[in-house]
DNA sequence: ATGCCTATTAAAAATAGA
């Protein structure tokens, strides 16, 4: 079984390109995230055509996620239970359901915009929700992952110049200290392989030659538990999705599973 | 070439991304 997540920057914009790329990989899962639509505008019959049911959790202009399978869909949980209130809302940032034998989620982890910002206060309570949310799932027998863009660089490694990122958010030691306190319940960094350079980058900014210079950072994840990562044969970063017009600037990670 | 930011909303400029 094939599955990726992948932040398209508007299903819409990006839908083109993710149709053929849907084909041309043979994926049976994909975790979507910033689809940037409501709920009505996702195009859940155009991918129902390639044979893909579709899980959206999606309210309009900004964040949005999706869980595409055709490999089933079943017990879809929309959004995230418990988690943080942000101008008075719920935003749309995770979506939850059980495809084949795996159970899955999409998400898209607040950006925090500066550490000072109630945004960044916002993305830590966000985090520390969703370790509740997931941890009986993590402890499980059943193969589970939260996949998607978690707007945080693991370690200085995950960025292209560690001392251009000094005290900016996605480095900070709290922000890593939300991701190991994910990876106590009982998940895995399942690291991708880059097929180019050493880095398996998975974002690029739109600016300054971000992706022909390589200036990248690894904040799409792959999060996994021990019956999860058992099953995983390959993981990379398909960057070829990230070249030429029309490109998201984050490229899809995809993970191979002997399921 | 991998190439100097893009998408949305809305009708110009603001907001967000990271």
């Amino acid at each position: 079984m094939r599955i990726a997540t992948w932040n398209v920057n508007s299903i819409t914009a990006r839908l083109p390109r993710l149709l053929a790329w849907l084909e041309s990989t043979g994926t049976d899962v994909l975790c979507i995230q910033e689809t940037k639509s409501t709920a009505e505008q996702f195009p859940a019959a155009q991918l129902r055509e390639l044979g893909y049911e579709s899980a959206v959790n999606a309210d309009g202009r900004w964040n949005g996620v999706a869980l595409l399978s055709r490999v089933g869909l079943e017990d879809v949980v929309v959004g995230l239970p418990g988690g943080p209130d942000f101008g008075g809302v719920q935003e749309p940032r995770a979506v939850s359901a059980t495809c084949g034998p795996l159970r899955l989620w999409s998400v898209y982890v607040p950006n925090g915009r500066e550490v000072a910002h109630d945004h960044y206060t916002y993305k830590l309570a966000w985090f520390e929700a969703l370790k509740d949310a997931v941890a009986e799932d993590a402890a499980g027998a059943r193969p589970f992952a939260v996949l998607g863009d978690f707007n945080v660089a693991p370690t200085d490694d995950d960025v292209w110049d560690p001392a251009l990122f000094e005290g900016a958010t996605h480095v900070t030691p709290a922000e890593r200290a939300a991701l190991a306190a994910l990876r106590e319940t009982g998940l895995s960094d399942v690291m991708p392989r880059p097929l180019k350079y050493d880095h398996p980058f998975t974002f690029w900014d739109y600016r300054e030659l971000g992706f022909p210079k390589n200036k990248g950072m690894r904040i799409d994840l792959v999060y996994g538990n021990k019956p999860f990562t058992g099953a995983v044969s390959d993981a990379y970063v398909d960057r070829d999705a990230r070249k030429g017009k029309g490109a998201s600037d984050h490229a899809p990670v995809v993970v191979d599973l002997d399921l």
